[in-house]
Formats: structure tokens, sequence, C-alpha cells
DNA sequence: TCTGGGGTCCTAGGACCC
DNA sequence: TCTGGGGTCCTAGGACCC
């Protein structure tokens, strides 16, 4: 006879409030009170306190229309600090390592572990002890979601953020259960469903979770695509979406800032693009990748009722390179091809695509390649220029393009905490 | 009189995630 | 004045081939 193996679950661990108690970790005296962290440039909200939730800032709102009342409610305000927030993340994703020998780290704030186990009620004190270790080890208060897809995980996760009282773990297992927690889980919060199928699935009666989990296959399918069937099949206890523990290589890679203020020139939109193929640059190398192709895009502020322009355009480069010049010249003449006289640009940036590693060549007939393979004394000038940036400081050396002079298009970066856990010349002095 | 059909590849656009 | 950045995947439709 057969052995009839152990049940598989998925448990999600999601980091509270993430950004907010990453700052907390390293200022104590934010606990208890309504903090917020604004996204790059300092332009919306992207995490907040529960009692900044709780006074009704939403997620995603423009910074710079609550920046009194922030004053006048003492709320305290963060510009995104990313070192750090990566720094605490490796910091959960080593302990989560400690109770699963298969876990993926989906975001910077979750992963999911796998269970194999007959013991179902095991599970429970499995899920509080990560809660308890995650707590002690690194300061970041996390909530254990479990079930037997991801999506369900996800949906238990909601539960444990959302009751008060449950401890912070939550298992969706018994289907009457599972039905009940469906039925209160609005159908927009269901992993895989954004604004845009929302809207629709309302349009249409279907408003909850568990009216979505009842809606034929083939229905779901023609509408909202072979992902929206796996998300049903998954709200069914029917896994669809497995476990990542190596991520699949990166098929592209993107560098864009939105302004500080609006830019009308070509030049600095050249110096800003510059600086970003730069950065784009070192990343590939970090990740010993080339590049086959280049994007670049830019565009005004879509929020402006006037007549607005974006664009993007494409290039492929004769040979996948990872050398900084070259990727800069492609990138600068897409730019000027692009660029339209007479507008206030908000962003530009770069995508380098058709990624690919150091064996890796071109789509062209072999002997087109003869003599056009990524010169070593590139790679040598690469590689002094990384050294040198890693220890003395990003932009110590940095190709001529990227603008010695003033930098109007810089990111606004007004209340940056500091980088507690990744520059030493940073660090509090003791007395 | 009256102009196939099936397969593949590529791209743009639109959806999603955090 | 002022609304993030970095990714992936799917589909429809056109081009092209035989």
């Amino acid at each position: 006879m057969r052995e009839v193996s152990s049940p598989e679950f998925y448990a999600m661990v999601d980091c509270n409030n993430f950004y907010v108690s990453c700052e907390r970790v390293f200022d104590p005296s934010l606990e208890g009170k309504p903090v917020v962290v604004l996204s790059n440039n300092d332009g919306c909200v992207i995490a907040r306190s529960n009692e900044a939730k709780a006074m009704g800032v939403a997620m995603g709102e423009p910074a710079f229309k609550r920046e009194a009342w922030f004053a006048r409610n003492r709320v305290r305000v963060f510009s995104s600090n990313y070192p750090l927030y990566g720094d605490l993340s490796a910091r959960v994703m080593r302990v989560l390592d400690r109770f699963s020998p298969e876990v993926e780290n989906y975001s910077i704030d979750e992963s999911f572990l796998f269970f194999k186990t007959k013991n179902i009620s095991e599970l429970l004190d499995v899920g509080a002890k990560i809660r308890s270790t995650v707590y002690r080890w690194t300061g970041i208060p996390v909530c254990v979601g479990i079930a037997r897809t991801k999506t369900l995980a996800k949906v238990a996760n909601r539960m444990a953020k959302k009751t008060p009282g449950c401890s912070g773990v939550w298992m969706l297992h018994e289907p009457g259960e599972i039905q009940a927690c469906l039925g209160r889980v609005e159908v927009g919060d269901v992993w895989g469903i954004g604004s845009r199928y929302a809207g629709f699935l309302i349009s249409r009666g279907i408003r909850t979770a568990c009216d979505l989990a009842r809606m034929p296959g083939d229905w779901v399918k023609k509408n909202l695509t072979v992902n929206g069937l796996h998300t049903v099949l998954e709200l069914n206890q029917i896994p669809c979406i497995s476990l990542e523990q190596a991520p699949p290589p990166a098929k592209s890679l993107v560098c864009s800032r939105s302004f500080g203020t609006r830019i009308r020139d070509l030049e600095s939109l050249e110096q800003a693009l510059s600086s970003y193929v730069q950065r784009a640059g070192e990343k590939l190398r970090r990740r010993g990748l080339s590049a086959g192709a280049v994007q670049v895009f830019l565009a005004t502020n879509r929020f402006q009722p006037d007549p607005q322009y974006s664009a993007g355009s494409c290039c492929s480069l004769p040979v996948p390179t990872s050398f900084t010049p070259d990727l800069q010249r492609s990138a600068l003449g897409l730019l000027r091809r692009l660029f339209r006289p007479g507008f206030q640009y908000q962003k530009v940036g770069v995508v380098l695509l058709d990624l690919g590693g150091p064996g890796s060549r071109s789509m062209t007939l072999p002997f087109l390649d003869a003599g056009r393979e990524e010169k070593e004394e590139q790679k040598a000038l690469m590689a002094v220029m990384d050294t040198v940036n890693a220890r003395y400081g990003r932009d110590t050396v940095k190709l001529a393009g990227a603008g010695m002079g003033e930098k109007k298009w810089h990111m606004r970066q007004k209340r940056l905490s500091k980088r507690y856990t990744t520059c030493w010349e940073e660090l509090p002095v003791a007395r």
C-alpha cells in the first residue's frame, strides 16, 4: 500500500508596517506614535504605523496634501531609507531560514515558508515561535498566515493582522472556516486582484473573495486570464502557484527617478539619464550580467491638466555589454530622439533588457561577433570604477556626462533617517 | 466566377505584485 | 510647487512564412 504523503502548507510571514518598524528599531521614541514613511522623492505615503492608519492616513496619499496636517497632529514623517530597510530585511530572512529548508523571499517584507506535516495543530505553534523569534532577534514584529495555498496563506495573514487578540498567527484549513473568512474579504484585497479587476468584478456583483471563489473557471479565464484562474483555484485550496526558492534570473533592470523640480532642457535630462545609466551599469555588473538592449523613457507630469508628453524607445546593442560608456552612448542617442522641447519633464529612466550571463551571445551569426566581445580592458576599467565607488562612496568616479555642477534634477529627501546599519560614518557617537 | 489557413514570432498595451 | 520605483506575465493583433 502506498504511503499517504503529508499535507503541504504555506506559511506567509509578513512584517508589520515594515518601513515604520525599521525606523522604530533605531528610535524607540517612535513607539506608540503616528509614523509615516514617504516614497522616493518624498512623493506619497508608502508605510503607516497603526496609529497613523487609525487617524485616516491612506496608502499612497500625496505627501504635500498632508504636510500641514502631519505637523498639526505630530505625525513623525520619514523619507524612505532603502539601505536600512534592505539590511533589516536580510536579517529577518536569515531568522526565517531556521524554520524551514524551503523558503521563498517574496518581497522586502514578506516570505513564504513551506511545510509538510500530518500534525496540523503543531503548525500554529511553529507560527507563534517564528513570530517571537523574529521579534526578539531583529526587533521587527511580524504576522503569520498558514494555509494549503499561497493565496489562502495571504488571506490568513490578513486575518492575523486584522483580528485583535489572535496573537498574530492565523490558520485557514477547515472548509467552513475558509468560506466564512473569504466572505469577509473584499474581492480587491485578494492577492492577484488589482484595482482594475476589482472594479470589473464589483460591477458584476462579485464583491467578496467568497463570491470570486465560486465563479466558473472558464468565465474567470476568459475575463481575468489564466492568472485569475489560478487565483480562483487557490482560493479553493488547489495549489497552482508554487514556491520559488531561487528567483529566476532577471530579464530586465530599471533605473529611473522623478525629479525634485520640473526640467525643461535637454542637457539636464542628459545628466540625469547618465547618472541612472551609471547606476544601472553597477547593478548589472554586480549581478554578473550584460545587457543586449537599452530602452529609454521620459515623461512629463501626468497629473497636470494641460497636454502632456511621454515616450519610450529602445535599441539593441551590437554585442551584449556591461560597459557603462557603451550603455550611455545608446541611451543618450535614444533620449535625443525622444526629446521634444517646450515640455516640463518630471521623469526619465533607463531599462536594460535581454540580460544574460557572461557566456551569452548576441543573436547574430557567430562570425559577426568576431572581435566584438567585450574587451578585457573595458571590464578592468569598470571593475576599478566599481571598487573605488564602493570604497569611497557613490559617484567618487563617474562619467563626465553625469555633470559636475548643480543637480537640479535631484530627488527630494528632506527627512532621511541615518543609515544606522550600513554606513559607519553616520553612526551616533558614543559619549 | 473570384483571393486559405495554420503556425510562429514580435510588440504594444494592460494587468498584476510589493 | 508638490502624486515612487522596480519588476513580471498575459493577450491581442500584425507581420511573415509556407
